[in-house]
DNA sequence: TCCGAGAACCGAAACGTTTTGGTTCGCAAT
DNA sequence: ATTGCGAACCAAAACGTTTCGGTTCTCGGA
């Protein structure tokens, strides 16, 4: 078992004390460019690299942020928006010395243990808030903790600095396209009610409509997941009256479930109905019908959660952020509306 | 801002010493039960929980362990396997006390780097390899640090030890199923080169059909995206003579990728051509024809994985351990091949 | 009554950094 | 020659645990 090298080794082999190398190696003042640059030589030499604990210790800091997703084993497996979050906030946390824990919570109450933990336990210096609920329970525990957050996709107003990306934009033409089309019985399937993304989409839905002098069609409630968009399929084309002729899911998942089983069950898409969704998931490309739905940018919105946290962290008070907007990404699972004047199915195939 | 509550608050108010409190609280002996009670009540009263920081330094152990996960931004994206994995992963360490920190490295050497920095710094007490490759770079430097490591679906004779699922049954399964119905040109679409279960799934795929009697069909290579599977199926579908009437794929997403391109090109899967993936993603079940695949197991992965690395880090030697094999999913995409015996096409719709 | 052996408890060191509060030194100004 | 003053450097404390090596106490046995 080789013993570890520490700071003493290099101070001993440059002949100086500890202080003056963690002064050198940490760009402090108080030691000379001479010495600067044999201590950085000897440190590089005896392959000196300094211990995280006794670090974390001194520092009073871990230099490791947490993030606790909320998903049931089933439903993360296929969600595509983590990926994305993830690889966006870690390419931010390397560059500054960062580190991520990651944690999976089942339930709600579960999700909320481990952030408390991380917290309690002084294993994090801040926390990412994803998947925001209507009357959010960790927003009290943060505040009571007084650890650096950062909320992603919060509502307005929210006590936390925030990054997020206004899904209003892209839902908008989203809707006007599909009125455009000449849609009239426009249905919805909403994410898991609670989520504060869940109610933002459906009254966004629900008011465009109205404004349009449209009465919204059926909304049944969905929770995001691929399976509960293929039972709303069951639920919504059963009855030749209440059935829409345009059906917009609350996201991918749900619209990829939905057209499925209205395939089986003998619809064409988008000729007998359209289905649209919302996220944008690479997957949309590769559907037949291949996908419309609204285009979100997970990664980016990591990068800049992760920027403002560690700003949180050394102390600043970051603005809220607004990265680009929401688009439509127009694709082939929305057409014209059966029987409308320029109904031309313009299928696959 | 308030104090931190500190082991000395506890000691002082329960009036022993702080050595008391840790033997007390580790349920070390040196303390009788009355007072190992008494400091509990006062422990949880002023509600103090042993920070972390002190505890790696003093312990040596960092109460962490490391992830790696290799992977483009693009890819990662959609990749099925990681959330899955995390979840077994994660259940288990939960209950040990451990955390997981979670990287994401964009190029081989980028992994690497996030390894070798992750335990240099001694920010972790154990690492999960996956994605392992046929000279593995990793190995190496994981030996010469000395750090518990798990690897996840090695090849046999792996240095450290491992926890796999046998690809073979399942893949083996697929394939007397493609040559029962009749097919004998059966291409393949590899994943990407250098990984170990790449090498693994195209070996088993041609050394069946061989010991079968048939000539191995083209395989093109493949980096495991939708889009090269997409690729995939404008090489292997684009002169008549080539054609194959099946094409076995080494993941699902490529498969998905292949259906959606063969479909664009006017193909009928599986009425012109059966395709199967490798995985049982969630997705396959909804595509349309739903895909026949392998079925793997990552959660139970990630259980058995993490099981392994602790017992690892506790100090002992875990052997190997297999989890229950791969087995075949049968559904739509695969059917018999065009113009055999028992041609009967049995698509959805 | 004395001794010896556990049990219970405690003080202090150790872990590996950063940071604080000096001390020494060289040099310019007086 | 003395003083003043930064610059360079250092010893020691601090961070919050665990653990090592004692010390005291109690009690049974001789």
């Amino acid at each position: 078992m080789k013993r570890r090298v520490t700071i003493l080794d290099v101070a001993a082999e440059a002949g100086v004390s500890i202080a003056s190398v963690s002064a050198a190696l940490n760009g402090r003042p108080g030691v000379s460019e001479a010495t600067r640059q044999r201590i950085a030589e000897v440190a590089d030499r005896v392959g000196w690299i300094p211990s995280m604990r006794g670090r974390s210790l001194s520092r009073k800091r871990a230099f490791t942020v947490g993030l606790v997703i909320q998903r049931d084993a089933h439903v993360i497996e296929s969600d595509p928006f983590f990926a994305g979050f993830l690889g966006g906030v870690e390419s931010v946390l390397v560059d500054g010395g960062y580190a991520l824990v990651l944690q999976v919570g089942e339930s709600r109450t579960a999700t909320l243990d481990r952030y408390q933990r991380l917290v309690l336990e002084h294993r994090i210096d801040g926390v990412f808030l994803t998947d925001i609920e209507d009357q959010d329970p960790r927003f009290a525990l943060m505040a009571e903790a007084e650890i650096p957050v950062v909320a992603v996709n919060s509502a307005p107003g929210c006590p936390f600095p925030s990054v997020r990306q206004d899904y209003a934009p892209g839902l908008r033409q989203l809707l006007d396209a599909i009125l455009e089309l000449g849609h009239r019985r426009i249905a919805h399937v909403t994410g898991r009610s609670g989520y504060i993304h869940s109610g933002q989409r459906e009254r966004l839905w629900r008011e465009t409509l109205r404004s349009n002098g449209i009465r919204p069609g059926p909304s049944v409630s969905g929770d995001f997941s691929i399976q509960s968009g293929s039972r709303a399929a069951d639920w919504l084309l059963a009855t030749r009256r209440t059935r829409p002729t345009c059906v917009v899911c609350a996201n991918d998942l749900m619209a990829v479930g939905f057209i499925a089983r209205a395939s089986d069950l003998g619809f064409d898409v988008p000729g007998d109905l359209s289905v649209t969704g919302f996220d944008g998931i690479e997957f949309g490309a590769y559907t037949r019908p291949r996908l419309t739905t609204v285009s979100t940018a997970p990664y980016a919105l990591g990068e800049a959660a992760a920027r403002s946290l560690l700003a949180s962290i050394e102390g600043q008070r970051p603005d809220d952020v607004d990265i680009a907007p929401t688009t439509m990404l127009l694709r082939e699972s929305l057409a014209a509306a059966p029987g409308s004047v320029c109904s031309s199915s313009q299928q696959g195939r």
